[in-house]
DNA sequence: ATGCCTTGTCGCACAAGA
């Protein structure tokens, strides 16, 4: 079964290139960040001509995270637990059956924080302590679980091109790198770096400035697997050249390939 | 030091992103 995530930056926008990529990369499920659409307006019928179930929790204007499935989820649940006054649409968990059990799979688009010092930082690390009281939580099921998608977390040095440039920005805060780390310390594996460790791995580059052109990246597009999926664990790969394309958004897709 | 681009919005500039 081959999991992605991709924050396309608006799907309508993106759709073309949307259609193109999930054609030459035939994933299973792909988690969306950044559809910048309420339900109603997502373009469903472009990704259901391809064979995808389509699930949403979207809201107007920005955010808004979204599964496609060619499986038909037994069970979709939508928004993250600890704060019914949250309004921000950030977080859809999806039960898949692949062909050796179920999994869930967590498209997350974990707040950006900047500016730091502000209640835009304090909301990203409260919302990275309810993402990992929910994931102990699940954790505790001892099954196969995929947290997928925009962590806006930067978690070494090394994920970063030019890590001096980042030290006063929320991605690269000591705050957020502990919290990312005490995330993972409950049992994930980072999937992408367990299959490169030694690799310059980045998941987004900026549309100012020429950072594309400069390679001036970071690696902020993250996939956690819990001790059940890790096991599984055949590949992950990420599509830089999707950032190449015409139109195209400022993060690339990020995939693993699992055995179920 | 700031903006650099891009998307979406009851647009005609601005918020939000990272």
């Amino acid at each position: 079964m081959k999991i992605a995530t991709w924050n396309i930056n608006g799907v309508k926008a993106r759709l073309d290139n949307a259609v193109t990529w999930l054609k030459e990369a035939e994933p299973d499920v792909v988690c969306l960040q950044e559809i910048k659409s309420v339900d109603e307006g997502f373009p469903r019928g472009a990704f259901e001509d391809l064979g995808y179930n389509v699930e949403t929790h979207g809201q107007k204007g920005f955010n808004g995270v979204a599964i496609l499935s060619k499986r038909k989820p037994d069970e979709v649940r939508r928004g993250l637990p600890g704060n019914d006054g949250d309004e921000h649409a950030r977080y859809i968990e999806a039960d898949i059956a692949g062909d050796h059990g179920v999994v869930t799979v967590a498209s997350i688009y974990l707040p950006n924080g900047n500016p730091i010092g502000t209640e835009k930082f304090s909301y990203k690390l409260a919302w990275m302590q309810r993402l990992e009281a929910h994931a102990r939580a699940r954790l505790a099921h001892e099954m196969p679980l995929v947290l997928a998608g925009d962590f806006n977390v930067i978690p070494e040095p090394m994920d970063a091109r030019r890590p001096d440039a980042w030290v006063s920005d929320a991605l690269y805060q000591p705050e957020s790198r502990a919290m990312w780390r005490t995330l993972v310390a409950l049992g994930f594996t980072d999937a992408t770096r367990a299959c490169f460790p030694l690799d310059e791995l980045y998941t987004f580059w900026d549309y100012q400035a020429g950072a594309w052109q400069k390679n001036h990246g970071i690696r902020i597009d993250h996939m956690l697997l819990s001790p059940q999926a890790a096991d599984r664990l055949r590949a992950s790969g990420i599509d830089k050249d999707v950032r190449a394309r015409e139109k195209p958004s400022d993060h690339v897709p990020v995939w693993v390939e699992l055995g179920m």
